[in-house]
DNA sequence: CCAATATATCCGTAATTCCGAATATACGAA
DNA sequence: TTCGTATATTCGGAATTACGGATATATTGG
């Protein structure tokens, strides 16, 4: 079950502010929940989760349950060239989207 | 005049497969005019053309007028990030869509 | 079983993006 | 000026994507 993640692909999911968000705070911190993404993005929960969904669909992220709560990380199976991108974009984005990093509130 | 590209932007920029495309095609060719392009891809002339407008109006290439023909390559002011978000995805994309490098028939 | 919390999914609608034929523009040559 | 080539823009419709309230599901504790 390799990852089949074409590069179209990955900057489809990067392309979108809240969900580069997400990404990002995954990035920095290894494992969030969703109530902090939540807490940290000004967004509806159900926004914030369709898009969690599509980044899990994507193979982007990967997600793991831990009682009521869910822990989402990168997946640690993503490509070489996939982190590369992540990580090079992390610090503009994060600049751009005026990311504060969250308290780890809950967990 | 400095160049205002967001990680967002770019990342959108790349999410098409025509996009991606046109330039990585710029990216191994320094400069590379639209007939070539056309000619690469498959896809109408006024349909790349409008992919070209549209990485211009993003600042991600710059074009150059020699007579009749238009030459584009990529910004040379590209901040790093996004140079190397570039020269990241150009492998696993090339491989993805099948980028036969062009021999530069016209110009 | 019931209630509470956390998260996911549904679904109708709004917004955005994409397409490509037709048309317009720019330039060089005659 | 007129023609031919190269490229750009327009525009209406199709396709995709995004939104978020309402609702469903999952899990824990009582």
């Amino acid at each position: 079950m390799a990852i089949t993640l074409s590069a179209t692909k990955l900057c489809k999911c990067l392309g979108d502010d809240l969900r580069l968000s997400l990404v990002c705070l995954m990035d920095v911190q290894r494992e969030i929940c969703v109530c902090d993404l939540v807490d940290a993005l000004d967004a509806p929960q159900s926004t914030i989760s369709r898009h969690l969904a599509q980044l899990r669909q994507c193979e982007l992220v990967v997600a793991r349950r831990q009682g009521t709560w869910m822990h989402y990380r990168l997946n640690p199976e993503l490509p070489e060239w996939a982190l590369t991108v992540i990580e090079t974009l992390a610090t503009p984005a994060r600049a751009q989207l005026g990311l504060r990093t969250p308290a780890p509130v809950c967990c």
